[in-house]
RNA sequence: GGGCACGUGGCGAAGUGGCUAACGCAGACGCCUGCAAAGCGUCCAUUCGGCGGUUCGAAUCCGCCCGUGCCCUCCA
């Protein structure tokens, strides 16, 4: 079954075929390490996670490039401001980035490429630039990429710049007149001569034309191409991204090498807070530690990212979190009930395989349709619940039945990641776990002397202690609440 | 001001011309259970922001209105 993308460059659904028959070269522009990221950001990197299971799911071998911006106005100025080196600044960042990515469970990037480990590959694309016309060097050293000079420009975006004015060409004017030597409004900077802020903070590198730092735009371009070649398959980011980022990143790279950019383009829609967009004036900017902290769990968050088809806005809360985690409880609660089944030689044949073939193939055209989470989602729901209501019927059931039906439920979740996640989390402690086993059989001692007070009793002690139990036909099971 | 999206039950969220509008959470009742929990079953939108229009037929197409989000030069 083929997989059918939104490619925003064509506004359609396309089949999608890598350049080379398995390898699929993948780039997602990550964070700009001036700040801890939030929940906002993370909807985007999560949704790289995706494409690249899914691709590997289908049995392609792809490689995903996600980058770190290290070096831009933000970060420069937040060193400045600090008295400090750049790198003093991105470094703990990034680590941050990095380790919310495994609370996450982002299987990670194949390569994390730094900015400021790829300049030279970023002067020497102006270089070609410069040489085949397409930039400019002006008084100041700056280098701007000539829009002139390239007709395709707005291709992606579909964005006609003749039409900006009001508030947008106010803004345009003001920039003009801070960037002296610019030709055209409409053309952005390639590489920033250094200034006073760049020299103190470290962020000064050589170029032929004057020593500097690159712009924002170069960065991506030069990570990629360095990492995938001069044309990748899959190139993704936010919905705010399309103009002019990656707009940017087409004309100047395309110009270069005179080699299409990236063939698929995936946008990522916007992440609301109760129907709100995220500010820091409504105080609703929401960091993974943040989450945490109010006792909300990485499954549960990233359950809750994944929910949602990814060209829609998702509309985080608290409350929607706390669903998203009553959801996963229930898969847990599942795939618990599948390791705990008895198995039987001599038990009927039961309908598992054949549900989870079905769920199988309903994930499968799910996802293949330009990643319908959502649907991909009711698949698996359907296939618990088909489950359960067979395991109520059979009670025992063969081996190979059983193996099958585990077996479907980690292939899916091999895309979701979500009980890898949950099944990670850090385990109860070795002498609590022990107390409670202590209770449960005193609790089952009072059971069979039919003493149910007593019994009960000791159920409420273990659910102030927050356990919660749960009796079945083999003994008694117990869980965190 | 211009451009692009979106608005589905209490909440979240699929579905984009035609079976009884997925799925999850919450809720109600029932089965099971000593009682619970878990699970299962039934129920929970005659209706898809509002008003018109096209069509044999629309949540799905068109128009207007209301609301929200993104972009209009360094914001995922």
């Amino acid at each position: 079954m083929p997989l059918k993308l939104y490619n925003t460059l064509t506004r359609s659904l396309e089949e999608f075929r890598p350049l080379h028959p398995d390898r699929v070269g993948m780039y997602g522009c990550g964070p700009t390490v001036y700040q801890l990221p939030h929940v906002g950001n993370y909807r985007s990197i999560v949704f790289f996670d995706l494409v690249q299971r899914y691709l590997r799911w289908k049995g392609f071998q792809p490689k995903l490039v996600v980058n770190i911006t290290d070096v831009d106005d933000r970060t420069i100025n937040g060193a400045a401001a600090a008295g400090v080196a750049l790198g003093q600044v991105t470094e703990p960042l990034a680590d941050g980035f990095f380790q919310d990515l495994g609370t996450l469970g982002v299987r990670g990037a194949d390569v994390f490429p730094r900015a400021t480990l790829h300049i030279p590959r970023m002067v020497e694309l102006i270089r070609q630039l410069i040489e085949r016309g397409h930039a400019y060097v002006t008084d100041q050293g700056d280098v701007y990429f000539d829009i002139g000079s390239w007709p395709a420009y707005g291709k992606l975006s579909r964005v006609d710049l003749s039409t900006v004015r009001e508030g947008a060409g106010l803004e345009l004017r003001d920039r003009a007149t801070d960037e002296p030597g610019k030709r055209d409004p409409r053309d952005f900077a390639l590489w920033k001569g250094a200034k006073d802020a760049d020299r103190q903070v470290g962020a000064v590198w050589p170029a032929p034309w004057g020593e500097g730092r690159p712009g924002w735009h170069i960065e991506c371009s030069a990570m990629s191409m360095a990492e995938l070649g001069d044309t990748l398959d899959i190139h993704m980011g936010g919905e705010d991204l399309i103009f002019p980022h990656h707009e940017d990143e087409i004309a100047q790279s395309e110009a270069a090498t005179g080699q299409p950019f990236a063939r698929y383009w995936l946008h990522v829609k916007y992440l609301v807070v109760n129907g709100e967009k995220m500010s820091k004036s409504l105080g609703n900017v929401y960091r993974l530690g943040d989450i945490i902290e109010r006792g909300f769990t990485p499954a549960g968050i990233r359950y809750l990212l994944l929910a949602a088809h990814y060209r829609k806005e998702l509309n985080f809360t608290f409350d929607g979190l706390r669903d998203a985690q009553a959801a996963v409880r229930r898969l847990l609660d599942f795939q618990q009930r599948l390791a705990g089944t008895p198995v039987a030689p001599d038990a009927t044949v039961s309908a598992l395989p054949d549900i989870a073939a079905r769920a199988l193939v309903a994930f499968e055209t799910a996802l293949d349709d330009d990643l319908n989470t959502s649907a991909a989602l009711a698949a698996i729901f359907g296939f618990v619940r088909e489950s359960n209501a067979e395991l109520d019927r059979a009670r025992t059931v063969t081996e190979p039945d059983l193996r099958q039906a585990r077996a479907a439920l980690d292939r899916m979740d091999e895309v979701f990641g979500v009980l890898a996640l949950a099944n990670a989390a850090p385990g109860v402690d070795e002498q609590f776990a022990r107390w409670v086993e202590q209770r449960l059989t005193d609790r089952q001692a009072a059971r069979l002397h039919r003493d149910f007070a007593a019994a009960d009793a000791i159920r409420a002690e273990l659910t102030a202690a927050g356990v919660v139990i749960e009796d079945t036909a083999r003994g008694t099971r117990w869980k965190k609440a």
